[in-house]
DNA sequence: AAACATTCCTGCACGC
DNA sequence: TGCGTGCAGGAATGTT
């Protein structure tokens, strides 16, 4: 589920319901994340009243009081939900849930993570510059930074595909395997293209494209393709939207060619071999 | 039953 | 030689 807009929806979904509320307790039942939970997070959070909830790349940022950062990030199966009733889990899981911070309001912020991907760090503020995880992250491709003078030089020289560059964090972040596909279909650039062989006119594309993409993806809630749900528990909506991604076979919406899947850096991506060279 | 929305690590090849 | 960089491949894991 997780690329940059489903994380961003969360973020504001987060926004609207949990900011203010304290965390009366925390519980883990299951630590073994990409990185073992830390066992002391459920004593350290405990007490903290959630403040403003941030987004960076595909983490997510909690302000717990004013001295501590929780980092969160849900991996490839990992979603963060508010519920009233933590046994109710409606389509979710439950076997999965593995830490559960509970509200002051009597509601409980529960993360799943059927693969354990995922990550949940606390960090003191004073830590969050050298956080390994942020440390070496590209700029935000709604940044400033994010321009064509910034990425033209990192595609020289470059042998490798496009679509590898561009899902690179460090090149630019938030960007994962299906908003890959999209603003690649609609750059009009070929994933497999080594990303040498990219034009600057094409370059300047594929900047503004990624914006677009990934407003607009924004815009409705992000992207449900198998199984991710927001924090309220609803499907993103840019799913209808996809041109290319998962669509093998299926006529292109500019041309009615039918639409090609390739691998590329061991992840599936999915091309119009007509509008795409 | 192969494929999967992500990240991290390894090892190899190459260039200076 | 030794070091740094780029790149490919694999692993982590449970579900559909």
């Amino acid at each position: 589920m997780p690329e940059l807009p489903e994380v961003e929806s969360l973020r504001r979904v987060l926004a609207d319901e949990i900011v203010g509320r304290r965390i009366i307790a925390a519980m883990v039942t299951e630590p073994r994340l990409r990185r073992p939970l830390s066992p002391s997070l459920v004593g350290r959070v405990k007490g903290r009243v959630i403040g403003a909830i941030n987004r960076r790349a595909k983490y997510l940022l909690l302000d717990l009081d004013t001295d501590a950062i929780l980092l969160v990030h849900l991996g490839m199966s990992g979603s963060l939900t508010v519920r009233r009733d933590p046994a109710a889990g409606g389509a979710l899981d439950t076997r999965h849930d593995h830490v559960r911070f509970v509200l002051d309001d009597g509601r409980c912020l529960i993360f799943n993570d059927p693969r354990r991907f995922g990550l949940i760090r606390l960090l003191d503020r004073t830590e969050l510059a050298e956080a390994e995880e942020l440390k070496g992250i590209g700029p935000e491709p709604f940044g400033a930074e994010f321009t064509i003078d910034y990425l033209w030089p990192l595609t020289r020289g470059r042998s490798t595909a496009i679509k590898n560059l561009l899902m690179d964090q460090r090149i630019v972040a938030g960007v994962g395997n299906i908003y890959a596909s999209e603003i690649l279909f609609r750059a009009g650039v070929r994933p497999t293209r080594r990303a040498r062989r990219v034009t600057w006119a094409e370059a300047e594309r594929i900047v503004a494209i990624t914006r677009q993409v990934l407003e607009e993806a924004i815009g409705n809630g992000g992207t449900t393709f198998r199984s991710y749900l927001d924090g309220r528990g609803e499907p993103g909506r840019f799913a209808e939207r996809l041109r290319v991604y998962d669509r093998t076979g299926q006529p292109c919406v500019k041309c009615r060619t039918p639409i090609r899947a390739v691998v590329i850096g061991q992840r599936s991506s999915f091309y119009c071999p007509r509008c795409q060279r």
